[in-house]
DNA sequence: CTACTGTAATGGTCTTACCATTTTAAGGCA
DNA sequence: TGCCTTAAAATGGTAAGACCATTACAGTAG
């Protein structure tokens, strides 16, 4: 209750998202901070001069963008969120899911991205960064070969790797990038690690990898990227003959057999 | 401290979160197709039975997730829409924007995604398209020259450049990254252009890089490439000083004329 | 056949009311 | 005094009804 927010009347077609424009700003502006509190929804009404309807429904764009947390109760409201990079990787899970990429495209990207972090970590990673990005990778390869890890630690422990890996880097927005993809992506990677195989081969790569690094050898390590995209590209590979339709893996039960639906398109105005 | 599986809270306490999961299930499991209407918004109500604002609420966050889009008068409603990268570009946008970050580690990743683009670029890119790109930055080359460009247009045709580029590397992913990049650091690029020595040298280079491009030849393009960012760098060090602190003075005190406010805002418990 | 017009469908908004949840303060009992 | 119970207040969540604005479409007049 330190200062006053004051905002303008709705305007555009649509006035909830003329409040979410200027709430954004607010909130990009720094004028009001996270963890700080928006004025109560029959406040915001009487500033934006405007019906409670329309500030729910603000409030609800705000929410899904990931800039609020709403709370009920006393003390209750839309608080400012800190925003991470979660809301993005949603996004693009959801692009993912519609829009069956060839996961050729996803490996390409990660490679040149993967390269690119190599290089930076060799030459920018601290001895103590490059210590323990070795241990965790051997850990994972000892812990693959006595097989005693299910996938879900597995994934995880991957998931630790690629997230230290990037953060030798020392650029946040490596780090971003790889959080987003990660995210987007872990689904696939997850079936991939269920061949043993493949599984054994990634984990000793991933431990030569973390040894040239820890060694100073940018040629080395650039050559164990490479053939770890090899891996994955050959695993890819083998999984297209056996299973098309990469898309439809997870949730969708019901195939379509809805041909002749644009029957349902006439159906109201008659 | 093994596994961190992300559990989400089940139970929601929102009916429109219950509503957006089973439309989305709808779409997703292919019983409503892009391009398909949704009931209508009284209909919805009626069938979820809840109020309408509810439903209202619900399509919002739809919406706001790119799944639909909404249209009013007769045949309006809640269209399926084809999701596209532009969401999950925006997010990521979204995520950047809140958190300033020192313009060379920027810099540094752009010079590593535009080195993997072009080679892509060059190596997928169709006659057309190079073609057309080569159109563009000489157009925009010779704009500048001419000194008829204000600076809102140059942007937006840079902008263009850099996802025609993106584009031609037929990777979505790429095509995603660069989105979110330009949306969320447009800004700072239009500052930089005010330097017309830059302008002009830069302008040059995209022609020239661009030129590389449509005659297949990468080495010459990927020098091009470096030059860009070697300009770059320079222009930033020699700006060092500047600071872009967007000042919105939304929130200055003046509490407006709350003459009948105060009554509407207790109304309801009253 | 064209142009206008009216009508119905639909989203957009406002109002009012009430409920559910949560915090806080008042009160009461030991 | 100190802890527990209880009431009140603040706030989000939901419902119902009404009205306006926009749009497509059909019917009608010219």
């Amino acid at each position: 209750m330190t200062h006053m927010l004051t905002f303008q009347p709705a305007q555009t077609n649509r006035a909830c998202e003329d409040l979410v424009l200027q709430i954004e700003a607010a909130i990009s502006g720094g004028n009001i901070l996270p963890g700080e509190r928006l004025p109560s929804e029959r406040s915001l009404q009487a500033q934006f001069l405007t019906g409670r309807g329309v500030v729910r429904e603000a409030l609800r764009i705000l929410q899904q963008k990931g800039l609020i947390e709403v709370r009920k109760g006393a003390k209750g409201g839309a608080y400012v969120k800190e925003v991470d990079v979660s809301n993005a990787s949603e996004s693009l899970a959801l692009f993912l899911k519609q829009h069956p990429v060839d996961p050729e495209y996803l490996i390409e990207f990660r490679e040149s991205l993967d390269r690119s972090i190599t290089s930076l970590a060799l030459a920018r990673g601290t001895k103590a960064q490059k210590q323990q990005l070795l241990k965790l990778a051997e850990e994972m390869r000892d812990a693959i070969r006595s097989s005693e890890s299910d996938m879900s630690s597995l994934s995880e422990r991957d998931r630790e790797l690629n997230l230290l890996f990037a953060d030798m880097a020392h650029n946040p927005v490596y780090k971003w990038i790889m959080q987003a993809i990660q995210q987007g992506f872990s689904s696939y990677d997850l079936v991939l690690y269920l061949d043993p195989e493949y599984r054994e081969a990634t984990a000793s790569n991933w431990a030569d990898t973390a040894k040239a690094i820890a060694d100073n050898e940018p040629l080395r390590a650039l050559s164990f990227v490479g053939m770890h995209y090899a891996l994955l590209r050959r695993r890819i590979g083998e999984k297209k003959t056996l299973s098309l339709t990469p898309q439809t893996d997870l949730l969708s039960a019901t195939a379509p057999e809805t041909t002749a639906t644009s029957d349902s398109e006439k159906t109201d105005h008659a």
